[in-house]
DNA sequence: GCACGAATCCAAAACCTCAT
DNA sequence: ATGAGGTTTTGGATTCGTGC
């Protein structure tokens, strides 16, 4: 009896994605930028922002939205799909043809107040033209504990993509195997030794650790991604050059991710401190020596630099 | 100059506070 | 009773000092 038990109509969809949707761009070798330039908006609108910004510019959306949680002023809403809705609205136009937008959520918070991730998931899929590829789990082994169900230890990131011919460099987040793993595997006959340097696929589930209340990364957000949550996407899901951008920045790691993997970037954010976070990131985890590329932060005033910078790539 | 282990540092994991 | 958590402990990694 053969084993079926992935024989489903997800599979089958992601067995003719593997034939049919990865040659694109990716395939091209792309050219790191002499200085890469991010735009930082406070104050700014994410609906407002978005439909300043022109049809097919935009490679890779880094979405953390409010959960409507009620943790801080700026997480509740009336009506959150409606208000979901203007931004979703603008993103499939505003997306290059290769491009990808990452939303991040929790299933396990669900709010009294109507609307979380899920709502927005079924929303997306009957009035939105976005192709779900992966639902990733971001796990973390941090976390409270709990007495009446099981601890919490993930939290859901759903990426969508414009098109079939979307961009994704998988071997930039391959992992590499263990030693004692490689050893074995470079050993066994059956395995290609090129693909077992090359590392494995980092799967849908990501082992990240989730900041700590101390953790020196912390730049004084409530809800901080770390960097190298955000790293894995951009180095996925856009090449050097390519515009990000992030409009619920929050404390900048879409903008830190962006400097150290040569990406440009916009971050937008109603909140006024978004510059001061983002400069004491920068600071921490960009600066000095860690970074050898070289890259500019410009303000609302100076955002034409960013657009000729990303025309001219594109062109 | 090198080997070694104690001291130190730091981030991850374990453990547990307290306002709601 | 619970928590888009907060604080302490742990253990690996690095630094530092000492004896040879």
């Amino acid at each position: 009896m053969p084993n079926r038990s992935h024989y489903n109509s997800a599979h089958r969809m992601m067995n003719y994605l593997r034939k049919e949707g990865t040659a694109h761009s990716a395939d091209a070798e792309s050219q790191m930028p002499d200085c890469t330039y991010h735009a930082v908006l406070p104050d700014s609108d994410c609906v407002e922002l978005l439909k300043t910004l022109d049809d097919n510019s935009v490679q890779l959306m880094v979405c953390d939205p409010p959960y409507n949680l009620n943790i801080a002023d700026w997480d509740e809403f009336n009506d959150y799909i409606e208000w979901a809705a203007q931004w979703l609205a603008e993103v499939p136009r505003v997306l290059k043809k290769s491009g990808s937008i990452v939303i991040f959520g929790g299933f396990q918070y669900q709010s009294d107040y109507g609307g979380d991730l899920l709502e927005i998931m079924h929303y997306v899929r009957h009035n939105v033209p976005l192709r779900m590829v992966n639902l990733i789990i971001w796990y973390y082994k941090n976390g409270m504990g709990a007495h009446r169900f099981f601890s919490n230890r993930h939290e859901e990131i759903v990426w969508y993509t414009k098109t079939k011919k979307y961009l994704f460099n998988l071997d930039a987040v391959r992992v590499q195997y263990d030693e004692a793993t490689k050893k074995a595997y470079l050993k066994d006959k059956r395995l290609r030794p090129e693909s077992v340097e090359k590392g494995k696929n980092p799967t849908n589930v990501w082992e990240i650790p989730r900041l700590n209340g101390n953790s020196k990364e912390r730049v004084g957000h409530e809800t901080q991604k770390p960097v190298q949550l955000i790293d894995r996407i951009v180095k996925a899901m856009s090449n050097p050059g390519d515009l990000v951008l992030d409009f619920f920045a929050g404390s900048g790691s879409t903008t830190v991710a962006s400097i150290l993997n040569g990406r440009h970037s916009i971050a937008s954010d109603l909140d006024p401190n978004l510059r001061e976070y983002v400069d004491r990131l920068v600071e921490k985890k960009a600066g000095g020596e860690i970074n050898p590329l070289k890259f500019e932060l410009l303000d609302a005033s100076q955002i034409d630099t960013l657009f000729e910078e990303t025309n001219q790539d594109a062109a």
